[in-house]
DNA sequence: TTGTAGGCGTTATCAA
DNA sequence: TTGATAACGCCTACAA
């Protein structure tokens, strides 16, 4: 197995001595073009191109982001990921793609940011308590953190999300001048702060409407599956006449989840004897099948803040955007 | 800014030699347990813990693996994701998730991959004809490359993939017991050869049930919209008595856009009017408004078939794997 | 078991 | 502009 030609050989095939070989790879470095086109030729004949791993060793810049993920269910993540990595790669960023799970969970993730030097980690729609870390301390030298998609709980960590009140004001105004007065509310993680965050804001604008009581059903995760189990218990239990008349879900998947359920197992016309809201505007829901209103976050604002508080071209801090209603026919 | 403690300064706290502290945190190193004790508390204390670039380096391993990707619209990517990242991290390996894309192609890819030493490269849905290369080797030090969920063009390079003609004939004749006769396929990207090689395995076993002819649709991409265009192209062009019996997409993604538009722009009943197949058995296909019948592939074992490889547990060749069809209401 | 040299391939800095 | 010395933080190999 023949190794990757190092500086000195392309030096030495050159005839000059390696720092002139680094300064042809450097932009801006001082070196006649003479030399520079020497360089580059018995480059091009050994094949070389400079070590990144130790490039960065010495810079101590990795050019590589980690994000972490821990919801793979949401289809919505894709797209975003698209984006994010296309937006990162844009500026000489890779993506360290980091599954949170119950075997790899956010500590172990973290304390391997940190001895790969990573440039930053973006925690994608995950968030972990401060306890979590126990007594080890996130020292200074640790690569910047940011929360993406998600409030952080986690000082000095920077969230960069969607204006959850907003969006809650937005969608609750809609349906009431759509004349809906019983609404309800589906979470997916009772847990999640995002979860508790939006439903009360949801619960917090009927309640200005005049309309107190805003009807819970939990899923226990996020997926259609889920949705469709919670949409089912809700249903099964309470007779037509007592159900709630609109539906809001934490996200669309879950949205589907429970207007599939509504509709094949109880019968429910949708939106006319259940309305239905998701949250995220994924590619299915726009289907006619689906027709699901639902808000969408301003995704390539927040990944672009990120990328610009990561590059440095930004000063970092926690910043909220706005999204859009997208009113469709299911509510 | 206070930099990461070293393995020299963790040696001057617990009075040891630095080589002592490197030992102290290599697996099967021998040294005493009292010396390990006194580094670990020193280290603990000055919150060290080894820098792994600098390890790479010396080392030459990286424990990163690139996974290519440049199809962002299949939600089927996502639970792969999943699943890879979880296995390549049980191995002590990261994914770095690199978008192929217009700005940023194989070759900017594979140079970068080479530059930073990672252990391997999976192209996960994506292959490129070895012409692209250029004249630019791959040299001997380059890292092994894998082809994920595709066939591979390129010498050397080994595909694990699903068993496309098992699948085919598996499909095909579950069709045709249940009697259809007037089949039609439905391509995402008419160049892909693994597009070319589902048609053609489904053609062929038509062709040795008696049935010659199979209509060839074509969308231009993998989404539910481009699936929803190819089909609103090919209905309105064809009068409903002439129109196939049972329409196969390459993927479900496409499937469901096929049969949203089918429903609920031509009033076709699935499967009474139309019958529709998918393929890759996602989420969203086994919901009772889709009941999507489906072909799922062997995820599993092509994943855990390549990290063995990665890993060295494994010969490294081309492998196919039986999947298994998931017969539903839409066929 | 422990300490010592030398090297991994780059970059930073200074001298020529 | 070019060459040289030192450093980045670790690992391998060898000697004590």
């Amino acid at each position: 197995m023949r190794k990757r030609a190092t500086a000195k050989e392309v030096a030495e095939a050159a005839g000059v001595s390696k720092w002139t070989v680094i300064r042809a790879f450097t932009p801006g470095a001082s070196i006649t073009e003479a030399s520079r086109q020497k360089v580059l030729q018995a480059a091009e004949a050994l094949n070389y191109s400079p070590n990144l791993l130790a490039r960065s060793l010495a810079t101590n810049v990795t050019h590589q982001v980690a994000v972490f993920v821990d919801d793979f269910a949401n289809p919505h993540k894709l797209p975003v990921l698209e984006m994010l990595t296309e937006r990162l790669q844009a500026e000489g960023l890779l993506t360290v793609l980091i599954n949170i799970n119950r075997h790899f969970d956010h500590v172990h993730a973290l304390i391997n940011a940190d001895q790969r030097q990573f440039d930053a980690v973006i925690l994608f729609g995950t968030a972990f308590r401060e306890e979590t870390l126990g007594d080890r301390r996130l020292g200074p030298d640790f690569p910047p953190m940011f929360v993406l998609a998600r409030d952080s709980q986690i000082p000095g960590v920077p969230a960069i999300a969607c204006n959850a009140e907003l969006a809650l004001s937005q969608v609750v105004d809609y349906l009431f001048d759509k004349g809906y007065r019983r609404p309800g509310f589906m979470t997916g993680a009772r847990t999640l702060s995002t979860a508790l965050g939006r439903r009360h804001h949801y619960a917090n604008f009927w309640r200005r409407k005049g309309v107190e009581s805003v009807i819970e059903l939990n899923a226990d995760r996020y997926s259609a599956d889920a949705g469709a189990e919670a949409a089912r218990a809700y249903l099964s239990a309470t007779p037509p006449p007592s159900r709630v008349d609109v539906l809001m879900c934490e996200n669309d998947i879950l949205a589907l989840g429970a207007m599939d359920t509504a509709r094949s197992e109880f019968g429910c016309r949708v939106p006319q004897d259940l309305a239905v809201v998701g949250f995220d505007n994924i590619e299915l829901g726009a289907t006619p099948t689906y027709g699901l209103t639902t808000y969408e976050q301003p995704t390539y604002e927040m990944i672009n803040t990120i990328v610009e508080m990561i590059t440095g071209a930004r000063a970092v801090e926690a910043v909220t955007l706005p999204g859009h209603l997208v009113p469709r026919l299911s509510a």
